[in-house]
DNA sequence: CACGTCACG
DNA sequence: ACGTACGTGACGTGT
């Protein structure tokens, strides 16, 4: 039987724009709605290959409706100009997908889709009809069937699902409707009737005109007739307005909405500007272009060394074959060995343009030995596209040839050139040059270093810690089956939900979208009422540390003893590294039992480790960027900042602070960074919301400046859409023109927090160039090998230890002039374990 | 592949 | 009425 797919386009583009998270072009335009809209239409597209196809909208003016009641829709939300503007993106993607986009004076996308599909059935044609709007129920049949999109998936509704779930029948859910009212659309209905009374009436008498007939007959109070009776002209009014029309004058026959041909110029034009580069590669290979692909002329390595010295030679290594462009000339010349092609890229008149500086080093010197680079990188397309926009993800080029070229090329490496100039135009425009080229550029160069030489562990050691764990593990697990009565998996959430909360019967305050929550924090507060619940936090806890941490670590140790870890340098938003391969900051410290991991870190034979940490970088970042006198002062005394802070906002003399008040000015000293609420800072140091609600402001009050900084973070975040760390790296928030209250909420969070991380992110990175510069000039035998956000680790000889750790505390506390000093607090160990 | 959980700064 | 602090990554389960 032939198909109909027809679209309520208002509804989908509604639920789109609240559904999912905002999405903006890089100039700022938004686009979530139009993403998530098409998303939508191309699955159901897939699942049905429908014969026809039409999307219909509302028009502004006033419909048929409006007549009847006046008041109809009215009280609702303007639409957000953010919404807004995204319909006429919307329709031009749907007109180029070669689909009929349907509106008509006086109507709603509704009663085009109640016509289409009055149509369709006349002609013995399927009909489905995609939308989010509950009233198109009415229209379900045995040939029609709704496609409900929530936010998170899309539904079927068949007759048969409707009458399940409503136990009356599809063409009754108008007088549904007309009784019970629906405030969206603001229809009255009959007031005091709701969806249970107006579900039985309507199945007792089948219709609202059965139901006025002869109304004593129904079955219902006194009282409730009374209310029927007065509000029966309501009601009546209510059934016509909720009746979407099935014979609007659309002018067209089914035959008018046949999907016509792509515009694939004007759709892939479309996809570049809104930046939808999913969409742009699968049209592109559903439309492979004609035109020419680049000719690559092969050269060998010994010719390749030949080549005269030249400037920026855009340069990209893909499987054994390094592809250049020198002038109008394109080469591959396929290698054996990367000792073949080093020489060229060694000849120091040559510079590259190139993409990902790190992993090409890492490509040109696979071995770990500790061979000099002599490279000269003109531009890395991947670090200034993260420079330019750290919270985009992802950084391929097709993606940034869209966003900074407005096209794609048929090679990639044709791009990297005009990549390159517009990119480092943008970085002057956006005062971020300095940033790239004088943090970014030279750190991938440290980072290289720090990558290839690795972190030794004391693998032994290491394999004891698993064993026992393991045993830590087994015994911990029989004493549970024990407890329960039977075995189960302890690590899946689902099946000690049952075991905790079914079948022990313990009380549950939490839960998750799939079940109960057996978090730490839930645990936590379970723990009086049962003994099992030390059993499965210790169970946690240690079979967390052996199967992330011991045998993840045994599991990735290089044959030499050393694990190298990946540093990302392009993934957190704020400027910060990260680390995977395994991450190597986040080792645990906060339990003495985790701790014991860092026995396992080690320095090679001969060598010790050398650990420096800022103290308190963050709040000395936060003093000194408010400028605040009373924190900066704290600050300058060099007393202990939590103490300070806990006398001020408690209102006691310093020698009066106890460890409770020390340890809630802490949280609230952190709870500051983040963007505080009282909500959280209650959860976080258990005292009631009121209690915190007290502490943050007599913080606010202590710390004015503070305050005044933080109120005035988010102001220019909502003035200029990001916000800038000390050395101009900028973050951008899209959250704060989101519609909904949470986003915007968030974003100014990240407005007062990102200032704070990131420029600590930037001072650290300096401050690594410096070390690892320091540390060659100075002919110590000390090497950087490890960063954890606040602290860096050095492996150094036993005899350069002392002079090690020297350098690093001048050139972590010299990275900067402040205000108020940085601090550094360093330490000497055989392990990471003993450097504390 | 998403989710829950938990490790770090 | 609703959800609740910033930034990460890894592991195990279950769809």
């Amino acid at each position: 039987m032939p198909k109909l797919l027809a679209v309520d386009g208002n509804s989908i583009l509604n639920r789109q724009f609240y559904g999912i998270r905002p999405l903006t072009t890089s100039s700022g335009l938004f686009t979530q709605a139009v993403y998530g809209f098409l998303n939508v239409l191309f699955s159901q597209l897939d699942a049905l290959r429908p014969d026809y196809v039409a999307v219909a909208f509302d028009l502004k003016a006033p419909t048929f409706r409006h007549k009847i009641y006046p008041e109809y829709k009215a009280g609702r939300h303007a639409m957000p100009p953010e919404l807004a503007m995204q319909f006429p993106y919307a329709k031009k993607c749907i007109s180029a997908l070669g689909i009929k986009v349907i509106e008509l004076e006086g109507y709603e996308a509704d009663d085009i889709l109640g016509t289409l599909s009055a149509m369709a059935e006349r002609e013995g044609v399927e009909s489905y009809l995609l939308t989010g709007d509950r009233d198109s129920y009415q229209l379900i049949s045995d040939k029609t069937t709704v496609l409900y999109a929530s936010n998170q998936s899309t539904v079927p509704f068949t007759e048969k699902e409707f009458c399940e779930k409503y136990t009356i029948k599809p063409s009754q859910f108008i007088d549904l409707k007309a009784l019970m009212g629906d405030s969206s659309d603001n229809i009255p209905g009959v007031p005091g009737i709701g969806e249970k009374t107006a579900i039985k009436l309507i199945s007792t008498c089948q219709s609202l005109e059965n139901l006025y007939a002869d109304i004593s007959s129904a079955g219902v109070s006194a009282k409730m007739e009374e209310k029927l009776l007065c509000g029966k002209e309501s009601a009546f009014m209510s059934q016509a307005l909720a009746t979407i029309e099935r014979n609007a004058p659309l002018g067209l026959t089914l035959g008018d909405i046949v999907q016509g041909p792509k515009d694939v110029k004007v759709l892939s034009e479309l996809y570049t500007e809104l930046e939808f580069t999913a969409f742009a590669k699968k049209l592109a290979s559903e439309f492979p272009e004609d035109r020419a692909e680049r000719e690559f002329t092969p050269i060998s390595a010994l010719n390749l060394i030949l080549l005269p010295p030249k400037k920026e030679i855009p340069v990209i290594i893909k499987e054994s074959t390094l592809y250049l462009l020198d002038g109008d000339e394109a080469y591959s010349c396929e290698f054996g060995d990367v000792s073949e092609i080093l020489p060229f890229f060694e000849e120091s008149e040559r510079s590259f343009i190139i993409y990902d500086i790190k992993e090409l080093l890492h490509t040109l010197y696979p071995t770990n030995e500790n061979i000099p680079i002599r490279i000269n990188c003109h531009f890395d397309l991947l670090l200034a596209a993260y420079v330019l926009s750290s919270s985009d993800g992802s950084y391929e080029i097709q993606r940034l040839s869209s966003l900074y070229l407005g096209k794609t090329l048929s090679s990639d490496l044709d791009a990297f050139a005009p990549l390159a100039g517009e990119m480092q135009t943008k970085l002057e425009e956006t005062d971020m040059l300095g940033l790239y080229r004088d943090i970014e550029i030279p750190l991938a160069l440290v980072l290289f270093e720090m990558e290839r030489r690795g972190f030794a562990l004391d693998i032994p050691s290491l394999r004891d810690f698993s064993t026992a764990l393991d045993e830590a593990v087994r015994s911990l697990s029989a004493m549970i089956y024990e407890t329960v009565g039977h075995e189960f998996n302890i690590n899946s959430p689902k099946q000690l939900g049952v075991a905790l909360f079914e079948e022990l019967a313990l009380p549950s305050f939490k839960k998750t979208q799939s079940g109960y929550s057996t978090s730490a924090e839930v645990l936590e507060k379970l723990r009086p009422y049962h003994p099992i619940i030390d059993m499965i936090l210790n169970y946690r806890q240690v079979s967390k540390l052996k199967s992330t941490y011991a045998d993840g670590l045994l599991a990735v140790v290089g044959a030499d003893g050393r694990v190298r870890t990946k540093f990302k340098q392009t993934v957190a938003a704020t400027g910060r590294l990260s680390s995977i391969e395994p991450n190597l900051q986040n080792i645990p410290v906060r339990t003495e039992l985790g701790r014991e991991m860092r026995r396992c870190f080690v320095a090679r034979d001969g060598y010790t480790l050398v650990d420096a940490d800022y103290s308190q970088i963050e709040l000395r970042l936060l003093a000194a960027i408010s400028n605040d006198e009373n924190m900066c002062e704290a600050f300058r005394r060099g007393v202990d900042i939590h103490t300070v802070t806990a006398s001020q906002v408690f209102g006691v003399s310093e020698n009066e602070v106890t460890s409770e008040l020390r340890k809630r000015a802490k949280a609230v000293n952190f709870g500051i960074v983040y963007g505080i609420g009282d909500f959280s800072l209650a959860n976080d140091i258990k005292v009631s919301k009121k209690e915190a609600g007290e502490y943050i402001k007599s913080y606010k009050e202590t710390y004015k400046g503070v305050a005044a900084y933080l109120d005035s973070a988010i102001e220019n975040a909502y003035r200029d859409g990001y916000v800038v760390t000390m050395f101009g790296r900028r973050r951008y928030i899209p959250e704060l023109s989101s519609p909904k209250a949470m986003m915007k909420k968030f974003g100014e969070r990240v407005a007062m927090n990102s200032p704070i991380q990131g420029s600590a992110a930037d001072i650290i990175k300096l401050a690594m160039i410096n070390v690892e510069k320091a540390l060659n000039e100075s002919g110590l035998d000390a090497r950087l090998i490890l960063q954890i956000h606040d602290e860096l680790i050095v492996e150094a000889s036993k005899k350069d230890a002392e002079a090690a750790k020297e350098v690093l505390i001048r050139e972590m506390e010299g990275a900067v002039k402040l205000s108020i000093p940085l601090s550094v607090e360093a330490s000497i160990g055989r392990s990471w374990y003993d450097c504390k």
